[in-house]
DNA sequence: GGTAGCGGTTTGTTCAACAATCCCGCAATA
DNA sequence: TATTGCGGGATTGTTGAACAAACCGCTACC
């Protein structure tokens, strides 16, 4: 190891110390339930879980070497995100959106989602609030495009999920940013119902695209109106699909 | 127990059934870990437990009687709730919340409540809607007006909160509905930590009739703005108390 | 046909134990 | 003096087993 020669002090560039914090999260381990949870999240959201499945508790734990204390603890966390539904003394099942949660889910996209234009409008004329970052939309847009090249279908839905999530994320607020997370991961057990989850997003790669086009020019009431009609189509094909 | 003579069949008002099922929660036992949770959050929520306090896990499940296990359940659900901060190997803390933590409140709840009053704008010309109900928020109002003649300035705060609980459920989400909720409980910990939490309300009490008498006249506009500049006004208050 | 009783199975909850981790105080060092 | 290294004690993380309670499906019975 090198160490600076006696009396000389080694200051390094201002805010390295705000830079570390960043890291946090790379040292501090997760509890195990945390690692269960993501994992069974993953399933749940890849669809390789159906809707209505029964999650055994005794065959899980013996599946992922766990203690069952320790997969209670996983399940009431997917619970709360309403990916899974604990039912009291049946045991925990995949949860299965009703068109009531669609209609639900979609009533309140919109709310938060035009919220999220507004901001961005509210922001772009007030000079003294800093110009909101359109960049991570161009992001997930250029993903989407790029999946779709590919005919990876399900990276098209996940980039189309990307891009809600980041419109979302326009105004700065953890407590939305986390709000609309839990809504798309639960709207995507509503995705899975359909007869085909992925080509179903495909369309909307373009909208997309010129919904975040109308963003670029600061066209935020067209924005808003586009985005409105564009969920509503959305919901309806989904409640259509659902019966 | 009686039952009906052989050969006749005893048919009860139309509708019993449904009226059953709203005492369904009266019947079913909830978990021991909601109930736990329900007992600690009281205590958050009603301030006496200070921000900050180290919650041993020993010391609170003798008191209560419950298994370590159960209350971490417990644990687990505030946490959820940003009412406790649970930091890994180190315990449970009542939450204290932070400036910035205030500012993103009121960032998502400008969005949240003004979202619900443009809910009320749209509800209100589109005749197809069945017309958003004011009632909860007219008793919300009364409430903290009789707490106040009362003196009972805990009762304000509540009433308080419960009006803009209200306000928030007007679109009718219970997605929505729980986001606010969690909203504000979360805000409550703010509230506790300024010197004189209960008088906070009081200035607050007239200016919510003012919010609902221009809902009534279905001013939307109006409301909105008024309603903006109450969050800015209480955001000010809390920071300069936060320091 | 409908209903009451009955096992087998799964969940709800508790308990006790061990490993891992953290906090605090003390000594050693530059 | 200020910093570093090192236990000791306490607390949390996780496990496994155990028992009571509840549910499901089956059978027998009227």
């Amino acid at each position: 190891m090198v160490r600076p020669t006696k009396g000389e002090t080694v200051t390094a560039t201002e805010g390295w110390l705000e830079a570390l914090t960043a890291d946090r999260d790379l040292v501090s381990r997760e509890s195990t339930a945390s690692r269960v949870a993501d994992a069974l999240r993953h399933r749940v959201i890849e669809g390789e879980l159906v809707p209505g499945t029964r999650l055994s508790e005794e065959g899980i734990c013996a599946a992922l070497g766990v203690s069952r204390n320790t997969l209670r603890e996983a399940f009431r966390l997917l619970s709360h995100e309403r990916l899974l539904e604990h039912v009291f003394n049946r045991g925990v099942f995949v949860r299965s959106p009703t068109s009531q949660d669609v209609r639900e889910l979609y009533r309140f996209r919109r709310i938060l989602e035009c919220a999220a234009i507004r901001y961005a409008a509210m922001a772009a004329e007030d000079t003294a609030t800093a110009v909101v970052d359109l960049a991570p939309l161009r992001d997930a847009v250029a993903d989407g495009q790029r999946a779709a090249d590919e005919a990876d279908w399900s990276g098209v839905g996940t980039a189309n999920i990307h891009f809600h999530q980041q419109l979302g994320a326009l105004p700065g607020s953890a407590r939305m940013d986390e709000t609309m997370s839990h809504l798309l991961a639960e709207l995507r057990l509503v995705f899975h119902a359909m007869a085909d989850p992925h080509a179903f997003h495909a369309p909307y790669l373009p909208q997309n695209e010129h919904l975040l086009g109308l963003l670029e020019s600061r066209d935020f009431a067209a924005a808003e109106e586009f985005l409105l009609r564009y969920l509503d189509t959305a919901e309806g094909q989904l409640l259509a699909s659902l019966g």
